[in-house]
DNA sequence: TGCCATTTAAATGCCAGACAATTAAATAAC
DNA sequence: GTTATTTAATTGTCTGGCATTTAAATGGCA
């Protein structure tokens, strides 16, 4: 195997494209045992070194592990996606912070996933599902919580509500959208008021969900959406005023 | 600063882990310099090649950029949201293929979080989203087209429908959910009528988003899912029967 | 002084060779 | 036949070096 020397890019980006290409045209299979880093070098007619970075590269995407020993080496790993969720949402986080995203329209994005999720959600939803939401909603209730933790509790309480709708690949594009929205919203400091109309919300959603009424699974979200965008646009004005 | 030794975890993913964290953190800010690689080796304790390795992963990852030369070295890369489309769609088609995602499972979340964006875009969509659309539209009725053309035609008019909503978080997040489906249409064979059907669906799709119907974007979503999902179904019959 | 060519220095990119650590299989000992 | 030991393969890491690229510093020249 050849690598273009004339290009751009660097030895080890051009292996680790060669590789991936192979991965996900299918040449290489889940589990398959990649040649030794001492044969891709020469193979590639490349150093050792060179060779690392390229697998290097490809285990930071979770395309590949390895393992040390006799009957070790890189093997193409199956992508999970409990794997995926994190790199995902780590992503997603970036790029609202990076690209200065808005408050409204990383909200706007968020409930329009969620709420998309309501019908299923209130159509396949198991007792399971409903119980952590409850347990979310009592632990919500509880004083002295902190800002981050009712944001925490605020995610795992959406998070349930999603995985309701018993589809893996909705879970798994829905994850981002939720998770990143942490950041931001802990930027918010909840009052006691705040906090009962959230839980007053959060309850009608889970009676909804409950009574597998779509429909008010839909109106909840909505208000949810609505009241927690005016939220943050009074919070904004508030700090604006102050400085 | 300091690496435990005693972790099991290579060196070079603990400290590419202290970099991601510094990054995420805001510790390290955009376009901020990184320590050259041998300033990190001597932070780290570790040779050059372990901190290469590091950084190689956190370019896998685009969070730095490298430079060569005087000036040169790692910088924090401002992820965009152009960079990050194709690793969701790499990722997510991964996902699809390790995982044996059904058709259904697959289609339903597409569809599901597809319609959701139906009343924003019927609302916000503007003449060029329309435009791309109709354009699509008309290479889908060219007769000679094979499959995978129309595929990625049908990729390309979803995904202006999409991007009419005019939120980019939205967009992002859909297009993973959109072209992942891709490897999988395209083991459908289009017989004549299944193209002038699907045509048909795409046009009412285009005429109610023209008249800002979000209702009708919304029925006309609803019924290419079902189209698809029953021309799937059958597909995989007769290819049952055959075998 | 001002502009252009040259040199220099700093940084990444890449390589060769070595040793350490890990692990499974082969071998030897009992 | 079971256990202990050795061996071989493989990844993990280090040292040291050279090549290449690039911007800045330097020098020459008008």
């Amino acid at each position: 195997m050849k690598i273009d020397p004339n290009s751009n890019a660097d030895l080890s980006a051009q292996i680790a494209k060669s590789i991936r290409d192979a991965i996900i045209s299918g040449d290489l299979i889940v589990d398959q045992r990649l040649p030794s880093e001492a044969e891709l070098s020469d193979q590639f007619d490349v150093s050792r070194p060179t060779v690392r970075e390229a697998l290097k590269r490809l285990a930071a995407q979770s395309l590949i592990r390895t393992q040390r020993g006799a009957t070790g080496g890189a093997f193409v790993n199956k992508l999970s996606f409990e794997e995926a969720y994190p790199q995902q949402i780590t992503t997603s986080t970036l790029l609202l912070s990076m690209n200065a995203v808005s408050f409204e329209t990383a909200c706007e994005a968020r409930y329009t996933l969620e709420r998309s999720c309501a019908p299923l959600s209130a159509l396949r939803r198991t007792a399971d599902h409903l119980a952590t939401m409850r347990a979310e909603i009592h632990r919500q209730s509880q004083p002295g919580l902190t800002d981050e933790a009712f944001c925490a509790s605020d995610v795992a309480f959406h998070r349930a509500l999603v995985d309701g709708a018993g589809n893996p690949v909705l879970s798994y594009q829905l994850a981002g959208a939720v998770e990143a929205m942490q950041p931001l919203t802990n930027m918010i400091t909840f009052s006691a008021r705040d906090r009962a109309k959230i839980i007053e919300l959060h309850t009608a959603l889970a009676d909804a969900l409950e009574a597998n009424n779509a429909i008010g699974v839909d109106t909840a979200l909505a208000g949810l959406e609505s009241y927690t965008t005016n939220l943050a646009k009074s919070v904004m004005e508030k700090r604006k005023n102050k400085a």
